[in-house]
DNA sequence: CAATGTGAATATATTCACAGCT
DNA sequence: AGCTGTGAATATATTCACATTG
């Protein structure tokens, strides 16, 4: 079996690769409203972007489209899932069941689109035995077992920052090859295992420096309206 | 007041900015282990990135190094909490009150890291009177007045998608600046609002992508050290 | 001497602009 | 006629490599 249709194909460019869940949903919401065709144009316009980015993003997958007509948003989202690997359904563990953790996995986003979650671990004995997801939530040590036998290879860390590092050690050990971390550590971790961090505090000081600006900006206008002092032009 | 000393300034490079916050909180952590100075060397290996990387970032600062010696922790810490606006301590709105929500509201790393709640609202009654972040939740019509009385300019979105962008609108005429969008919907907003976007899902899609390129390079290297059938060398 | 700060070189990403299909 | 797919142009980001300086 498994002939050689199944392209390995090159690698998409990470810039690329990080828009594809965008347009992924926004297919899915166009398909939900009876829409069949769409342009790059359009989602372009949906996604709050140029279309030639559009376009050359999803050339990355193949020649989908059709000149002239647009995608078909069937076969689009059919091509985009299959690159993202969203025919398999990936079972995640969630590491660290305090309130992001929970929050997580009681998440709709989640399973709506397509991760089941195979369990929910915690070191913390008032923690386990609660209700995570829909899941009771096990120890720690508990992990590699289930990691083995759902056949799992994406953990989501959110423990405290104090427990990521050893967390990441043992969802690592146990097998996972990826690792959606939520603490704001940084992960060492062996070649050829993967994270992606979100620092959601991190998000927020940035938005510090838009705010700032704006401040600062506002202030200069001010002035630049009201006599000038001590300065001259 | 307010003398020719506060420059405005330029702009810096996205991509440096969004360093900045892990900069910081790794500087936070010498600190606290009493290191006093940082090379850049120090800092990479931390960030677990390139050197030359942390010192072109730090630059668009200022010059805040010592040659020869590397970075005072306790300057350079102080400089980009400055330059993040970090001296404000910005108060923050959250939108939505479901378990994202909530769990924003509780997760310690926000207070942590400078950033006060002022507010959490929904507009389900079952949920407005209960506690999240250690407040009240409120109906999404005391908004506003919340956000004038004080002072907010950046909100938090986590509502469900099909809310979000009534929500955006909500903050936006509230008065917020800034908004961290926690939904997959794609905001309008006026020009000059800035927006950040944290896709979750769409993050556990892309780990998707990695891992099936790690289970296709596998099934490659595998039929390698095979015999193979059908292709000739 | 050791480590910064930065031009110059390289690599990635975005945008333009248009030839090529449908 | 309209919209894709893509080279070529531009803009941003990363990395190199070294002169500069405490």
């Amino acid at each position: 079996m498994t002939p050689v249709s199944e392209s390995p194909r090159r690698r998409i460019p990470e810039a690329a690769l990080s828009r594809l869940p965008l347009y992924l949903r926004i297919l899915g919401e166009r398909s939900n409203e009876g829409v069949v065709q769409v342009s790059s144009d359009q989602l372009a316009e949906l996604a709050g972007m140029n279309a030639a980015k559009v376009r050359k993003d999803l050339s990355y997958l193949g020649s989908y489209g059709t000149r002239g007509v647009g995608y078909d948003v069937a076969f689009l989202t059919y091509q985009i899932q299959r690159e993202l690997g969203l025919n398999h359904d990936w079972p995640i563990v969630i590491v660290g069941a305090g309130n992001l953790g929970q929050a997580l996995a009681n998440h709709g986003g989640f399973t709506e689109r397509g991760f089941s979650i195979a369990g929910v671990f915690d070191t913390d004995e008032s923690k386990i035995g609660g209700l995570a997801g829909g899941a009771r939530v096990r120890h720690l040590d508990e992990l590699s077992q289930v990691v083995q036998a759902k056949n799992v290879s994406i953990g989501v860390l959110a423990t405290p920052s104090e427990a990521a590092q050893e967390a990441a050690n043992r969802l690592v050990r146990a097998g996972v090859g990826s690792i959606l971390n939520f603490t704001p550590t940084v992960l060492a971790v062996p070649r050829g295992v993967s994270v992606r961090k979100v620092d959601l505090a991190g998000e927020l000081q940035i938005l510090g420096y838009y705010e700032q600006r704006r401040a600062v900006n506002a202030a200069a206008r001010e002035a630049a309206s009201a006599p000038v002092r001590g300065v001259s032009a």
